[in-house]
DNA sequence: CAGAGTTTTTTTGGATATCAAATTAAATCG
DNA sequence: CGATTTAATTTGATATCCAAAAAAACTCTG
C-alpha cells in the first residue's frame, strides 16, 4: 500500500525543471534575499557561477521587477578604488505577501512587502474553537480584508498568504490531518481557502513557520541544520536539515509533543500514555496540582513555586527533567548542530532554565566533536505570523522565477 | 566553535562538480544499476532525458567499460515488433571491490564484481579486542589477502573497500570517534588503512551499512525513505532520507541504543542512565536474570521464557515494551514510509514478535495516512559485509565517473 | 586635471550539452 | 519482399555558460 515511489516530499523540488537555467536564477535570487544587498560580483563567488551569468540573470530579474538596484551598503566595507559596486536586492514592490496564524483564540495576521518589511498587523478574536472549515476560511477572508485596508492595499493586490496551523498539516497537499482550530479531521483547507480568494494559500504546521522565521530572520540565519522546538499550549518542533524544512514521509513532520517518555505513563490528550505533553503541557501540570488542591492558572502556579513552595516546584521540576528527556533523544536522532527553544509563554520559561540545558548537554551520546549549541529565543505573538509570511515570500519566489522560466520560453 | 557553514555532510554530495554532465552520467550509471538490465530507451523514460543523450552518456560509459551491451532479459516484457532493445548493465569485470565487517570477535569479508556479484567470502576470528588501530590494519590486510587469494586474484587488484564497524564513525571523514574494537578514541583509521593498502577505504557504521543493503538488495529497494534497526550486540539503526543516508550534523548519525526510554532509568554502559540498551541489550537482559540466580548465556534465558518460565518471561517482555517505545520514538519523529528491523541472532526475536508491532503501530501519531510498514528481515552473518561492499561499490562508481570526467577534459 | 591604475560590469566568441526531428537499423507481419 | 514497427543514432538548432576582452566608472598621483 505504499505511495508512489516518486512522491513528491518536498514543495521547493515539487516540479521538476525544464528550464536549465532555473537553478541559477533561484540560487542568485536566493543569494541576494539572503544578503539584504549585495553586489554582482560578490553573487558570482557565493554562488560559484561567472559574472557573466550573474549578469544575465540579474538582468532577467531586473526586468521582471523582481530585484532593484541600490547604491551598495554604507557600513559594508567598500573597495576604496575601482568601479564602485552596484548593489542588488529584492524589490519590496514586486508582490504583497501576508502570513497567519489561527491559534485557539484569535488569528494574527501580518502584511509584508516581498522583502518582508511589515506594512501592517491585524488580531481577529475567535470566539470559539473548534470551527468549521467553511466559518475558518470566513475569518481568514475577514482577518485579511480588515489587515490590507489598515495599510491601504485591496485584498486583490495580495500575490500569496503563509499560513500556520498547530496539528496535523501536510504543507505539500496543504491539508489538514488534523487540528485543534477545525471541528472536523481531514479538510482540504488550502482548496476552500483558494476558492474563496483569488491568491495561493500556504499552509503549514505553526511549528515550521517558526523554523522558518528563524532560518531567515532568526538564529538559524547561519545555520544549515538546526532544530526548533517550540513551546505554547502543546510542544511543537521544526526540523531544517540541508536548509529545508524536513517533513517526514507523511507530509506532515514530526510531533515533539507526543514523543514517548514514559512508558505506559500519563494519559494524553492524544488517547496515548507517556506522551511528553502529558508531562509538560498546561493541562497536564495543573491536572497535577488540582491534585492538592491548586486552583488558578499557570502563572499562579509558578508564582507558587517560585515562591518555595515544595509541592508546586516539585512538578515543574518533573516536567524540565522530561523536557529534557525528550529534547535529548530528539538531538540524538537528528544529531543537529544546533537547537533553538523558541516561545512566547514566558510562563513556562522553568523549561528553559540552566540546569535543565545542562542536563540535556550531559545527556546526549558523548563524541570529541562539539556539542549541539542550544538557544533559548523568545518573542512576541507576531512572529508567527512572520515565519508565516516568509514562508510564503519564499514560495512565492519560487513560483514567479519558475513561471519567469515559462514566459521566457 | 561551529564547523563551516559549507561544511560537506555527504560523500555523494562531497565536491562542487564543474562537469555539466556529470548529473546524467551518474544518474543514468544509477538508473542501470537499479534496473540490473535496462534499454536505452528505458533510461531516457526513467531519467527524463533524451534518448539522444542516453545515447550519448552511454557510448561514454561503455568506452570507458563501466557497462556493457547484453540481449534483454527474458522475462521482461518484450515488445513484439520492430528493432530490438539492447539492454545495458554493469559490466562486473570493471572493478573488484571488497566489504567487510569488523565484529567482536571475527572480521567478516566478502569479494565481489562490480555488479555485487560474490567471488568469495572469508572470515578471520580475533582472539582479543579491543585492539591497537595498527593491529586492526595488520588483520584487515591479513582478511582481504586471504579473501583475494580465495578467488585468484590479488590484493592490488582491489578497486575499494567498503568496512563497517560497530560504534561512532564519521563516514565523511573516515574517522571512528569510538569503537568497541578499537583501543582508543579518535582515530584516523581510514587513513592508517590507505596508507597501508594502495585502494580507497570506505569507512562506516555497521547499522548504516546494513541500511545501504537494504537500500541496494533488500526490502528497501523501491523506498526512497526508510529506517533500518539492528539488533547485535548494541542496537543499531541506518536512516535513508531521500535515498541517502541520513548522519546527522557530526557524521556519525543518529544512535539508536542510547534514545532515553525511562527517566533516571537503567545504567547504560556508556556512562548514561535510561538508555533503550540497558533495557534490550543482551547484558542487560543477563543483569536482570542474575538477580534471580540464572546463570547461563541469553539464549538458555530465552528457552526458560518460552518453556513459561514467569520471571524469565517478565524480563523479555519489559525489554520487549521498552523497544516499542524507542521504535514508537523513531517513528514519531522520521516519519518513515518503511521501518526495516534486521538482524541476525534469532536469540533476540521476541522484540520483533507480532504484539510488540502491532503495540509500536498503535502508539504512532495517528492521521488518516497509511501506517508506516514494519517488516522483519533476518539474514545471515555475511550481510554486514555485503553492505559494506555495496557502499564501497556505490563509492568507486561516484568517483570512477567523477575522474572520467575530467579525463575527458 | 590628465592619464594610470583598479575594480566592477558587460559584451563577445567559442565550447558544449541537450533536445527535437530526421535518419538509420533491425526486427516482425502479412 | 515490402510495409510496419520500434530502437538507436545522427543531425541541426538552440541555449547555457564561461573565459577573455572590452567597457565603464571610479580613485590616485604627479
Amino acid at each position: 500500500m505504499g505511495m508512489p515511489k516518486d512522491r513528491i516530499t518536498h514543495f521547493e523540488t515539487s516540479v521538476q525543471s525544464q528550464d536549465p537555467r532555473e537553478g541559477n536564477r533561484q540560487q542568485i535570487f536566493e543569494a541576494i534575499r539572503q544578503a539584504g544587498r549585495i553586489a554582482r560580483i560578490d553573487i558570482a563567488k557565493i554562488a560559484q557561477v561567472s559574472p557573466a551569468t550573474v549578469t544575465a540573470v540579474a538582468t532577467e530579474l531586473l526586468t521582471a521587477g523582481l530585484i532593484e538596484e541600490v547604491e551598495p551598503d554604507g557600513d559594508t566595507e567598500q573597495v576604496r578604488r575601482g568601479r564602485p559596486r552596484v548593489s542588488l536586492k529584492i524589490r519590496g514592490d514586486a508582490h504583497l505577501i501576508a502570513g497567519m496564524k489561527i491559534a485557539d483564540r484569535h488569528i494574527t495576521a501580518i502584511l509584508v512587502d516581498f522583502e518582508g518589511t511589515t506594512l501592517a498587523d491585524h488580531t481577529l478574536p475567535i470566539v470559539s474553537a473548534p470551527l468549521p472549515a467553511a466559518e475558518i476560511t470566513a475569518l481568514v477572508r475577514q482577518t485579511l480584508t480588515a489587515l490590507c485596508a489598515k495599510a491601504g492595499r485591496a485584498l486583490e493586490e495580495l500575490a500569496g498568504v503563509g499560513l500556520g496551523m498547530a496539528g496535523l498539516v501536510d504543507a505539500t497537499r496543504n491539508f489538514v490531518y488534523w487540528s485543534p482550530s477545525l471541528d472536523q479531521r481531514n479538510v482540504e483547507i488550502g482548496a476552500a481557502l483558494e476558492a474563496d480568494m483569488p491568491f495561493p494559500f500556504f499552509l503549514d504546521n505553526d511549528a515550521n513557520l517558526v523554523a522558518k522565521a528563524e532560518q531567515l530572520f532568526g538564529k538559524g540565519r547561519d545555520a544549515s541544520d538546526f532544530i526548533v522546538i517550540t513551546i505554547e499550549q502543546g510542544v511543537g518542533m521544526g526540523i531544517v536539515i540541508d536548509n529545508r524544512i524536513y517533513r517526514g514521509g507523511r507530509g506532515c513532520g514530526a510531533e515533539f509533543g507526543h514523543t514517548k517518555v514514559q512508558l505506559d505513563g500519563a494519559m494524553c490528550r492524544c488517547g496515548q500514555r507517556g506522551c511528553l505533553e502529558a508531562y509538560v503541557g498546561d493541562y497536564a501540570l495543573l491536572r497535577e496540582a488540582a491534585v492538592h488542591g491548586h486552583k488558578g492558572d499557570l502563572a499562579a502556579l509558578y508564582a507558587r513555586a517560585k515562591d518555595g513552595d515544595k509541592l508546586a516546584k516539585s512538578i515543574f521540576d518533573r516536567a524540565g527533567r522530561m523536557f529534557a528527556m525528550g529534547l535529548v533523544n530528539v538531538i540524538n536522532f537528528f544529531d543537529p548542530g544546533l537547537v533553538i527553544l523558541s516561545g512566547e509563554q514566558m510562563a513556562l520559561d522553568f523549561l528553559y532554565e540552566k540546569e535543565v540545558l545542562e542536563k540535556v548537554q550531559a545527556s546526549v551520546v558523548q563524541v570529541d566533536a562539539p556539542l549541539p549549541e542550544i538557544q533559548v529565543h523568545k518573542w512576541g505573538d507576531l512572529m508567527w505570523a512572520k515565519g508565516a509570511a516568509a514562508y510564503a515570500i519564499e514560495a512565492v519566489s519560487t513560483q514567479t522565477i519558475r513561471k519567469m522560466a515559462r514566459n521566457a520560453a
